[in-house]
DNA sequence: TCATAACCGAGACGGTACGTCTCGTCTTGGG
DNA sequence: CCCAAGACGAGACGTACCGTCTCGGTTATGA
């Protein structure tokens, strides 16, 4: 059927691997301009014509590679959230999930929490976006922390009977809501109580206990 | 709405007592325009210039009364928003929470679950507008649940010694969360399990522990 | 019939004096900025965006008076081109249509030149820009020279059986002719030895001249 | 089209003897996709980006090629205009100047006028382009007239007094200002008259005069 | 009852940014 | 060394809105 490939081959106009290749350079100065700029003048007042001349780039290269604003901040923010702390293997599954939501509660009053904040609200106005949050975001923090529960879960620390992912909501959300509802003070007392009751509610024979 | 009221009184400068008077049909109508476009073509493509047109109302009009389009926008939403379910004194403490959490997460799968999405991702870029939010929304929700709480502790449904306003996040923030992550699904059964870890956690019994 | 005139005017959504007047001033400094960009950088790389900041402008205000470039440009010519040279009554037709055509010869070799040599480039590309320049430049002067014609025809100083737009043609077409074509010398000789032809071919009775 | 292969011979800068040869098919492409393109949208919208499209070919080769977009579209034109009608020798300048006169006027009526008015317009703008104007349209018309007009001289057909550049210009000139002004009729009729002005005025018999 | 003061619709205005288009240059990889 | 493809910095295009500013006209007191 070579013949016939050769046909096909002729209707695609252009082979993807010609032509001058992206710079990378570019692609690098556009998303830390978007960055410096959404610190200084927030996401409203950005404008991409703005960041192009503060990246030193046309206009037409941000329009190339992203498809809006969202998705370029979106982007930008990613670079800047600190990447996820790992979860150790102390033994203890309840130690691990104190010590993690101990860090995470940390981040969040720190520059990740203006970022996180700022890509829910962004996520509200666009599918893709969304996605992207979820898949770059939440998704491997929801991932790794049902993991831990599922090993305290098989190491009878945990019920065994639980709904994990909403274990996990309990866990993440009022982290989030006091985020997201101006009240980020994340007191390490208050974040305890939190923790103490959700573990507590989880515990597996609670009525001994 | 008594607290928008203040806000509209402040923009009078001069003296209220001469000259004609605010027009309360311009007034409804451009609260209008602006829920119904909100509808059509989302917050991002809202422009005030639209509204004015749409309301058949000039532009200054909506100046005079509207500081930014945020606001405008909040108290369209507010309008819309589902007044909160009121909370019953049914005798039991627990039934009426189960009963309050359940009408609140089927309002969130209609309607109104989009206003709030909207309402919060906009207060994320403005302080006025997280404040207005966190008065007219959350708080009158917060203080209404944390009432019932209240009473259901001092009756001893649930023990004595805890954070109510904690409680009141492990109850509502699983359901924003999902709500703005865009899992809004709410299942019953989910909204169902979540109440009963919750619940279970903060029942008298296991104070033992 | 006046209920029915009140509904027709219902029908029109705006009083055309109705809204803030057009302003002079701006529309003023656009043109005068149209034209000396023109001559510092030329019609090719003029832009309206240019000439929007030259004038202090916005750049809605000239699209919303002109509806292209060539259009505005035409206007801005039109303004700086010198009024046509009355033709006066000496009682000799020839002497007046002499001493006008001389006069115009002399002022095609300067400023009026380059802008009649671009007037008539423009309106090569654009219908409504030919219409203007043949309304408000070429037509008058047709009209006034066949004036003349047709008086010194009467008088018998000409041929009665002419087409005198032909005749106009032949006294102007060879001096625009060489402003096109970049050998706008017209020296004075040369126009002189050009009307004697053409008005030795339109005297009455030439055999016997 | 000899003095074009003399301009295109001076863009090879470095020595022909090396290298690849210029591809004889890649230049005539363009030259047609710019002359279609032409007749289908202008030249204030022709890009030599679009051009590049049509002929299958990378804008560099464009711009190895030609200086700018008005060199190209003249020498796409120049293609284009039916090349000059050959003037005969009748025996009669006169029958000469007339048939030549004629077939020119049936010319421009047709696709020759409107490629004739383009080049006329962008020589206006572009120094350049009106000097290969001059050297390859209306020079060699030019010189073919007046060596008809000075055989008849010679013959004794016309006077032997005359400039006869003068006279090219009494033929020629009416007949591009009617292409240039938008009255491009050319009724038969009318170039007759014209003609026959002109003869006239040019006639030995009025020597007496 | 009428003057006055504020409101109102319409829409022009100086601006800013949009997202697209084209310019002329510059890599690429393949003749 | 040429060429098609196409990314790139630059910057103008024509449009959409911003928030402000006249306009002429309309209410509704309060003098």
């Amino acid at each position: 059927m070579l013949f016939l490939e050769r046909i096909i081959s002729l209707t695609f106009i252009s082979d993807p691997a010609t032509g001058r290749r992206r710079n990378a350079v570019s692609h690098d100065a556009i998303l830390d301009a978007t960055y410096v700029m959404l610190e200084e003048i927030g996401f409203d007042k950005l404008s991409l014509e703005g960041v192009a001349a503060r990246a030193g780039v046309g206009k037409a290269t941000i329009y190339r590679w992203w498809p809006n604003k969202s998705a370029l901040v979106m982007e930008a923010l990613l670079r800047a959230v600190e990447p996820m702390p790992a979860i150790g293997d102390s033994g203890s599954a309840r130690g691990d999930l104190e010590e993690h939501i101990a860090r995470l509660s940390q981040l969040l009053r720190g520059k990740s929490g203006r970022v996180v904040r700022e890509m829910i609200a962004l996520a509200q106005f666009d599918d893709d976006t969304m996605r992207i949050f979820n898949d770059s975001y939440l998704g491997p923090r929801r991932a790794a922390l049902v993991a831990v529960l599922k090993r305290g879960a098989l190491a009878g620390e945990f019920r065994s009977d639980l709904d994990l992912n909403l274990v996990f909501d309990l866990l993440y959300a009022p982290l989030l809501q006091r985020l997201l509802t101006g009240s980020a003070d994340f007191e390490e007392r208050q974040v305890k109580a939190q923790l103490d009751l959700v573990l507590g509610s989880i515990s597996p024979t609670p009525a001994l206990q």
